[in-house]
DNA sequence: TTGTATGCGTTATCAA
DNA sequence: TTGATAACGCATACAA
């Protein structure tokens, strides 16, 4: 592989002439840049970033460490990151934890299973000499002990920071929930059920919070036997829904897509239709909300959004700007067909 | 940072001992090793894996240029990758072209707009110094010209390598979709429609190859009257639903599952059912249907094996292993409820 | 078993 | 405007 000093033996001169040239200082004549320049394009000569970095003692370089890029929020939180990225010049080294692949959700509340795989990650990335990280968790939790041994600007998100050096991006749950729950409101529903997520998830209580908030809002009771926890699967959420419809409810806040699937499914098997017999508004706008029938109105995650807030959080951070602690990114309401009127 | 030699200089050794332990070559005493770990460990060394590959010339990372990773097919490929990339003790840096985000699909025939993105990609990872690179496209096609300038191992999947020294892993088409559409002959259906993808992708073309098998092993009459392109999205495929079904069929072969949903959509917007009144089989296996109703069968596709086989075939070329051509995966029926019996 | 010295490809400092 | 030289952190050949 062809070097610097390849080149500057070439054309005659030094090596730090050819590295001034190849980095824009402007104490090179015309005549040498020109000629340079020509050796460099005939040679199809490429800087070494390996040594470049190693000089340097900066690689221009962001590490990403995803929970899992299987989630269905992470690809597209990444895409967002290296958007801006490029724009500013900037690599993108991702590191895949792959938590769920490993062991489906036993990682939550295994902090030796979590730190066995995450450190090793956080080294990789230091040994990378990575110029800053975003962490990008696959669904909200608070993340203490962020092992920030390494004095690298770290940012996370889609979950909630615990140390006061690692700010975050998260979407607003409780206000999406509110919005969510306002839209069946305003459709004249008032007794509303409620197709929850795992009880102990943040997500959860989160929207539950928005949920009551709306009902408060409207001056409607809120009555804890019709919310219903079921996960975020479509099985626990179809074999759920028996009971759920079974009460006096004519709309259903579901905080999931799948779950809302779930319910679909024990609909279409008992001839019954969402917007029709009874109204479903679903959470994350996942593509099946659009092919399911009819079409699923739901809440759609800004994921894009969150992706770039973060990078951009990130280098602020890096140029040792002030930057908040926790920013809440706001969801939008998708109409399609399953919300009737009263 | 603390580097190697602050760890010599603290335990009284030379660097050259440090590294050593380190790499485990056992030209060592046990009580240095020990004494030496012991710093290592109480310091929080960690080696610089910059300088490492500067002195090594080999920087143990494989580089991976996705054209999209918000293709759904993508980050399973990826997730395939990845895990045996770890297993090897390799680590892993995503280039993401954003090919469709950036021009949805008019780069396709546009070798200047493509070339423009994907050269820039593969300078940087010969910058990177990546000892390899796996390609993996969006969707299937020749792909020409592939960079190789540099002279980095490399494999293409999820399309068709033109050049001899480039391998690739993809699909086969063709025997999937002959199995699909043998399911529904098993079945009693000889009146079989297709909704197809793009005329001109080799999908497509592909599957049609494997659908006329199908009716020639069964010795059915294939009636380019019943094949219909609708692209590879709901909408057009939904528009081009009440042409195909009012011909004389008793089943649809549908080349993707989205495809499959522009159906349900007229199905369910006439009061009929997939399974019932019509019989459906889609390909990919994507989400959606598993949350359509009712349930769509499908061929599904190894995405994760494709991603595996293809680094895999990466690393034996590393090795200066001779490696096939071309390795075509096969797909796998998964039976759901939209197929009927005659 | 351990240490010395050199070089990987680049950039930065300083002198010419 | 240009060049000589040192240094970044590590691995290795060779000497001790």
């Amino acid at each position: 592989m062809i070097t610097l000093k390849d080149i500057a033996k070439e054309c005659g001169v030094s090596t730090a002439t050819v590295s001034n040239i190849l980095n824009g200082k402007n104490k090179v004549s015309e005549e040498t840049r020109d000629r340079v320049l020509k050796v460099v394009k005939d040679r199809g000569y490429k800087l070494n970033y390996v040594a470049q970095g190693l000089r340097r003692q900066k690689t221009q370089t962001i590490g990403v460490i995803a929970e899992d890029i299987a989630q269905f929020t992470t690809p597209e939180i990444i895409e967002g990151i290296m958007e801006v990225c490029e724009e500013r010049g900037y690599r993108t080294i991702v590191q895949n934890l792959r938590l769920y692949a490993r062991w489906q959700d036993l990682w939550f509340d295994n902090d030796k299973m979590y730190y066995s795989v995450m450190n090793p990650a956080v080294q990789e990335m230091a040994s990378i000499r990575v110029d800053g990280i975003v962490y990008v968790a696959g669904h909200a939790r608070k993340i203490h002990r962020f092992p920030n041994d390494y004095q690298i600007p770290s940012v996370l998100a889609y979950a909630y920071s615990q140390e006061e050096e690692v700010p975050s991006v998260v979407i607003d749950d409780e206000e999406a929930a509110r919005v969510a729950v306002d839209y069946l409101v305003k459709r004249g529903h008032t007794k509303i059920g409620v197709m929850a997520g795992e009880q102990e998830n943040i997500h959860t209580k989160l929207r539950i919070l928005g949920y009551q908030k709306a009902l408060y809002d409207a001056g409607i009771l809120y009555n804890p036997e019709l919310v219903t926890y079921a996960g975020w699967g479509k099985e626990l959420s179809y074999n759920a829904a028996e009971a759920l419809l079974s009460k006096d409810i004519t709309a259903i806040f579901s905080m999931s897509d799948r779950n809302a699937g779930g319910i679909y499914k024990y609909l279409f098997e008992h001839g019954k239709q969402a917007g029709k017999d009874i109204s479903i508004i679903g959470f994350d706008d996942e593509m099946i909300s659009d092919f399911m029938t009819p079409g699923l109105t739901t809440m759609k995650i800004d994921l894009l959004g969150i992706g770039k807030k973060a990078i951009e959080m990130l280098f602020d951070k890096m140029e040792g700007k002030e930057v908040s602690k926790e920013i809440k990114m706001p969801c939008r309401l998708i109409e399609r067909a399953s919300v009737g009127r009263i």
